[in-house]
This record gives structure tokens, C-alpha cells and sequence, in this order.
DNA sequence: CTTAATTGCGCAATGG
DNA sequence: TCCATTGCGCAATTAA
């Protein structure tokens, strides 16, 4: 549909002097109502804003962790094999499966979660 | 300000008639611009909004891959702790510092980044 | 049916 | 002067 023209005198048709009253007050309730509505509708908006600066930062602080995690553990591993090898007794560990343990399972691909 | 009654009328008061083709021209062009401002506007809100929904995708995999790594480094641990002392031979990694080692830096107090 | 909330749209003021 | 943005009111539609 395009831009469309004329717009007002379309509705106070059907009568007009006595129900004007009415009129003007059924508008000015809307207009408030409308008032509201857009400022409800504003603030939503901002508080979406706000959540993704939020989970911004969460995501950082995360993002920290697993690389923490991540370097405290090849740490340990590397000890821990360095170890196992050196010593030239890897049963001291009861049979534990080193290549499996050490792998790394922290992406998220194992489908056994507690 | 309060509601605000009349308003219309109040615009093309100088001339009319001759620049009302003008005045016309401006309004539709006027109409376009609004409209597309709108489309932006609301477009941007959306992106927002999705935006919202990725981040919260992306911190559900960190907090699993966190969780993943805490076990598994908790288990490492464990084993490690558990070796050094039944076999009284906490010697055998070079005087390393156990205590200070597996405690946990995960939780980003530190100052000190590589 | 009545009222409040939403929504699309145009007008005008204002920003750039 | 032109376009973009924004506050505001009107009316249609939707939801209570």
C-alpha cells in the first residue's frame, strides 16, 4: 500500500456536538494509554540492552576460567606423564587409563552428564 | 505539559494553494524517511534481542566446559594427592608446591596473566 | 459491550 | 535544503 494521503476526518462521522464530550475523553484516555505503552515498550528495550552487557561480562569472567582450568590442568598432565614415564612405572597408578584420563573431555562431547 | 488538545491546522498557514504541491512532496518524503527510520529502529531491537539469545547460548557451553575441567582437574588431584602421601614420597615432584598448586586459581583472583 | 493496551501511520519539530 | 529521528495524537485492532 502506498504513502496514503488523507487521513483525518474519519471517525467523529456518525455524530458530533453532544457525544463530543464522550469523544474527547475516550482520546484523551487512549493518548495516556498510548503514553504508557510506549514507555513500557522503551524500557524493555533498554533492559535488553543492559542484559547483553551483562552477559557480556559474564561471559568474559567464563571465558577466564576455561582458560585457567585449562592451563592448571596441561600442567598437571604434563607432570603427571612426566612422571609415569621418567619413573618407567605407569602401574603405580592402579591401571588407570592415562591417554583416556588425560585426553581432553572439556568440550563438551561426552553425552554422560551427572 | 499535560494531554494536549487541538493540534492539527497548524502548519501550512503561510500559503496554500500554489506550494501546497511542494508542501505535499515534502510530507511524502518526510512519510518515507519515517518509515525507513522505523524499519531500522525495530531491526536493531531485534538484533538486540538475538543477540541476547546467542550470548546465553554461548555462556551455557563456557559454565558446562567449566564444569567438565573443575572435575576432571578435581579427579587429577585427588590421584596426585593421594599418591604423593600413601607413598610418602611427596619428594618425587622436585619440591613442587602442592598446596598453592592445587588449590583453585579458577575463580580469577589472581593479578598476575601470562 | 466497555475499557485498556498495542500498533501502524501521518504531522511537525528538531537534529545533523 | 535534504534526510533521519523523535514526541505526539488519531484510529484500528487486540486483549482483558
Amino acid at each position: 500500500m502506498a504513502p496514503k494521503r488523507g487521513k483525518a476526518k474519519v471517525a467523529p462521522e456518525t455524530e458530533s456536538g453532544d457525544d463530543s464530550d464522550e469523544y474527547r475523553k475516550k482520546r484523551d484516555r487512549n493518548n495516556l494509554a498510548v503514553k504508557r505503552s510506549r514507555i513500557k515498550s522503551k524500557q524493555k528495550t533498554q533492559e535488553t540492552v543492559n542484559r547483553v552487557t551483562q552477559l557480556k561480562s559474564e561471559n568474559t569472567v567464563l571465558e577466564e576460567k576455561v582458560k585457567n582450568l585449562t592451563k592448571e590442568l596441561g600442567f598437571l598432565k604434563e607432570l603427571f606423564l612426566a612422571h609415569a614415564g621418567s619413573a618407567g612405572d605407569a602401574s603405580k597408578f592402579e591401571g588407570i587409563d592415562l591417554q583416556k584420563l588425560l585426553s581432553d573431555p572439556s568440550d563438551g562431547a561426552s553425552t554422560s552428564n551427572s
